[in-house]
DNA sequence: GGTCGCCTCAAAGGATGGCTTATAACTGAG
DNA sequence: CTCAGTTATAAGCCATCCTTTGAGGCGACC
């Protein structure tokens, strides 16, 4: 087998004209030129220098070698190249699959900032939601994925307790979490919190409730007469399980994803809604009143937005990038 | 620094999409496969495969890296495939420099023959006189050289004793040979002996010993108050050495190099000459009687006939088998 | 839930190979 | 003949590579 040292060894040979010269070329000793060579030569089974007391020339097999070699080589420094230039950030690729409320939020900043540092990194977004964002980062469609949990819910810990061994984390989630749930498992993600995102309670501005200084938050128990307007899937579950926490059961009438509908339909007064901050960011609110919700535990009702990325995309400067350019877009607000 | 080793794990790694089944195309253990893909990830310092959990992917560098590992092996295997080529006589080439009277009768079946056994070894063929003949095959314009001596002469041995060292061999040369004549010293070379060729005595047809029986030989004595005609320069001097043997000094009033002028002078009545039997054989020499000579020791005068290479090249098939035509040819006739 | 098969990683041992230093030999020049 | 430059060889050191062995993780199947 031909390798690439052997290659690099008789182009130096080749060029000097004198195992000498190639071995300070290379920087390494005579000897070291003189075992390389006759190692070439044993691969290929043929003399490919030819000596004659003080000149050397190549046989017809070494220049027959040396034209690939010129070749190889070169091809060899210019993966090398591209290669370093992914690393360098002077190229590469960083496709990201956001959930709505955050590409629209804080997608936007960070791939700015991503561009305006590296322009010769390409940025791609695709929206999903988290549980196929999850599996488009396992199955390699994406680098990096945001999602979001709700800290202390059945969805997992928002950060997982070190544990000995995968077995035991594992061991210890299949205990606290329902089966159908592993889907939310990150134990083998780089988990990069981004921020937590606080509920916004929604009233129509006739509520009485909605008349109190809007700093000050209301407990989830205050509402549990209202109607409800729900938003996605997952949000109407962790709000029933918030609800549960407070003691009631919450009377969903409406549900959709649609924010801006359920904006209308609180402002249409037919319910109470809690949506997500950032959610509440990119849609006009006019006509409700937002209030800062707080659960039964009395700690404001977050949802963590985090990025996940696998391990070892994690290493990859560009991925790294990424996540640390939405961090700082996440802590900017 | 990538090496090919390298690139050959990475293809197969990309191609099964299992490090376990890359061992087993690759005949080896699934750890060495995973050490070798380290390896190259430390190299060019950026991951080239992301797992997550059952699949495994390339990372962007590491599709980079398989898109140039496929041209850089692609050409490697070229490489290899024709400097095997060469190695099995399905290509190659041969160059030849020969003194006239070999290019015309030794080489030419010689070549006929090789062509037909290896019809993919080429073969060139330039006339040169053996000192220059030499210095092209040290210097590396040629492979193959004809070239001949006069046995027993100051040319040197023509089969030179073994000696310890090639410096005890010079110092040898060096003593029994004028400096003159160190361009004669082949100790360096490979010499394949082809045939020896005696030296025939031309005669005008009407010289009292052109009517005895061709065959039998004429002693140089005989010939010692005649008029001569010389060949090359080479084989006027050995003309010297030998008269001088056989006690006399010819008397030279021709010298050429072109055999049928001598011919033509010595059929003129001119005067008589030797030739090398080689020469004759592409000459009319109609008007003349060919004799063989004897040398002063009584044995028939001869010169030898040899083929020369250096011995790294000798290890090559191609030249090797040129020399063995040579051989066949010389035997043949 | 438990077992099985497959895959991967990690550590340790042995073998291979590369590089270096030191030495000897050869060549060409002065 | 001596000197400078080059190459080949041998011995020792060290890095590397490959293997074996064991452990853990994951999916499939019972």
């Amino acid at each position: 087998m031909i390798e690439a040292r052997h290659l690099r060894v008789l182009r130096a040979v080749a060029r000097t004209g004198s195992f000498s010269a190639a071995a300070r070329e290379l920087g390494c000793t005579q000897p070291a030129v003189s075992q390389q060579m006759k190692a070439l030569e044993k691969s290929v089974a043929t003399p490919l220098v030819a000596r004659s007391g003080k000149g050397m020339q190549l046989t017809e097999a070494g220049q027959v070698l040396l034209k690939h070699a010129n070749g190889i080589l070169s091809g060899l420094s210019a993966a090398e190249e591209e290669v370093a230039a992914i690393t360098g950030l002077r190229a590469g690729r960083v496709r990201l699959v956001s959930f709505p409320t955050a590409s629209s939020t804080l997608v936007p900043p960070a791939v700015a900032r991503l561009r305006g540092a590296r322009p010769g990194v390409r940025v791609s977004l695709v929206e999903a939601e988290p549980p196929e964002s999850l599996a488009m980062l396992r199955g390699g469609e994406c680098e990096v994925a945001l999602a979001f949990r709700y800290p202390d819910s059945h969805g997992g810990a928002a950060v997982p307790a070190p544990h000995a061994t995968a077995r035991e984390a594992r061991a210890e989630a299949t205990l606290e979490a329902a089966a159908s749930q592993a889907a939310n498992d990150w134990s083998d993600l780089v988990v990069r919190p981004l921020l937590d995102d606080p509920l916004i309670g929604l009233l129509p501005t006739g509520h009485p409730l909605a008349a109190r200084d809007e700093s000050r938050p209301v407990d989830l128990a205050e509402l549990a007469g209202e109607q409800w307007i729900a938003g996605c899937p997952q949000c109407r579950g962790h709000l029933v399980e918030l609800c549960a926490a407070a003691g009631f059961e919450p009377r969903i009438d409406f549900a959709t994803d649609d924010y801006p509908a359920v904006v209308g339909l609180v402002a249409a007064g037919l319910g109470v809604a809690v949506l997500p901050g950032l959610a509440l960011e990119a849609v006009r609110h006019s006509g409700v009143a937002a209030v800062p919700v707080r659960a039964a535990s009395g700690a404001p009702a977050v949802r963590r937005v985090v990025a996940l990325t696998l391990p070892d995309l994690a290493e990859v400067p560009a991925v790294a990038l990424m996540l640390d350019q939405l961090a700082g877009a996440a802590a900017d607000r």
